[in-house]
DNA sequence: CATATTTATATGTACACACATAATAAAAGG
DNA sequence: CCTTTTATTATGTGTGTACATATAAATATG
């Protein structure tokens, strides 16, 4: 190896592990010891060593020393995915087509997801995500009018809900999950699949420096699948 | 702010960002810029910027300076459960039960992702996982008899597959996919639920230095969620 | 002997400096 | 005018140094 970059040696150590040079949760040489070692400055081969730590393969603690983490494939990242740019990675033509939007009353699940008074009112916003003209996701979601009334005037027919909320709000951190439901009839419907069919689903709520602006399922057809590399 | 630690100033320019100080694509100033108005090194600031890259938040490029990204929530970072921990987790007492453990020719789809010769026998083993005696998930899993022999004379009466594997073979890397499935007849009986419900799969198939050392899917009940903050 | 205190040590972080690299913008050449 | 070459510029990375901080281990204390 010529060229010493935190990355090599950081790629470097990692084939050590890989093959078990140390085993797991055993201890791994200082850095200085691998500074050595590898002829550079300790301050490189800590660059190299809090990229493993980050990624989540050892566990560094301070005299202790930085040792194999025990739970090897233990994250994952994914992408969240945006539906317009799924459809079209596959050479699919996109569409949508908003199926309801009221402003009503939300049940209390979604009310206190987004954190608002009894009585107040949201607006509700469903849309079907098509690939082709045939359905291809189903998104039921409710948003904070407080937080963003502009979205009365919002220009559906052009933009998704979530695009115009991406472009709009400036940004957002949130959560997510994933789950799998049987299909409703409602969701059925507008899938074009029978009720009870088991979807994957992803919820997510958006919020914005402590205001939460919108809440989210979206219901993918059977068969779909959200992939990682480790 | 007194202190000013990589962290904080990252943390100061998010926040920045999410003020919408900067819009969506938007160039922020450059390292030197932001060096002189957090009144400290440069280094400090690149160590900053490339956190918020490294989490997909903002772009960086040579001299096309940094900016932030388009999508703003487009990453998520799961913890792959392990099923022993989430059933401790919840203070339940954690069983499993192996159903089978044969050794045969797996279907080609298996033989596939081990990368098998045609008719080479594999070790098949499903084994549903028990919080406080009910079924909680159920594993089905092949495993590469030629990378991990040993396996024939494991004791999965005291560790599952799952632990066994982890502290034997050293390291590994592999993929990961969610997806959701209606119940099989074997699957329901196994968890004690309805043929046809909506279950949540965790599909893995881990490798160590480019061979493939085993394939499972994991199957959870309806209802059970796979969550992660952003 | 159990508990508090000190000391040694590995990682964490900041800085000033130098040079590498990629990509754009400007200048030179045909 | 188009193409090639040459600056310019912002980020990327490595080094050596200094000091901060957490914590395991050794030591002192009651």
């Amino acid at each position: 190896m010529t060229k010493m970059t935190h990355q090599t040696i950081r790629q470097s150590i990692l084939e050590r592990i890989q093959k078990g040079e140390w085993a797991l949760g055993d201890l791994i040489p200082g850095e200085a010891a691998l500074a050595e070692e590898y002829g550079c400055a300790r301050t490189t081969i800590n660059r190299a060593l809090q990229g493993l730590a980050d990624e989540g393969l050892v566990v560094r603690k301070r005299k202790g020393g930085t040792r194999v983490c025990n739970m090897p494939v233990r994250q994952a990242r994914f992408d969240i995915p945006i539906v317009r740019e799924q459809v079209e990675a596959f050479g699919g033509h996109y569409r949508h087509q908003v199926l309801r939007k009221v402003e009503k009353v939300p049940p209390l699940s979604i009310r206190t997801r987004l954190g608002l008074e009894k009585g107040a009112k949201a607006l509700q916003l469903d849309t079907v995500h098509l690939a082709d003209g045939r359905p291809f996701a189903y998104e039921a979601r409710w948003v904070n009018l407080k937080v963003v009334p502009q979205i009365r005037s919002a220009p559906f027919d052009e933009v998704s809900a979530n695009e115009w909320l991406v472009q709009t709000v400036p940004f957002s951190s949130g959560d997510v999950s994933f789950s799998a439901v049987a299909a409703g009839k409602d969701v059925a419907s507008a899938l074009e699949c029978k009720e009870g069919d088991a979807l994957f689903v992803i919820d997510r709520t958006t919020s914005l420096a402590g205001e939460f602006v919108t809440t989210m399922k979206l219901f993918y057809r059977e068969g779909y699948q959200l992939y990682s590399r480790l």
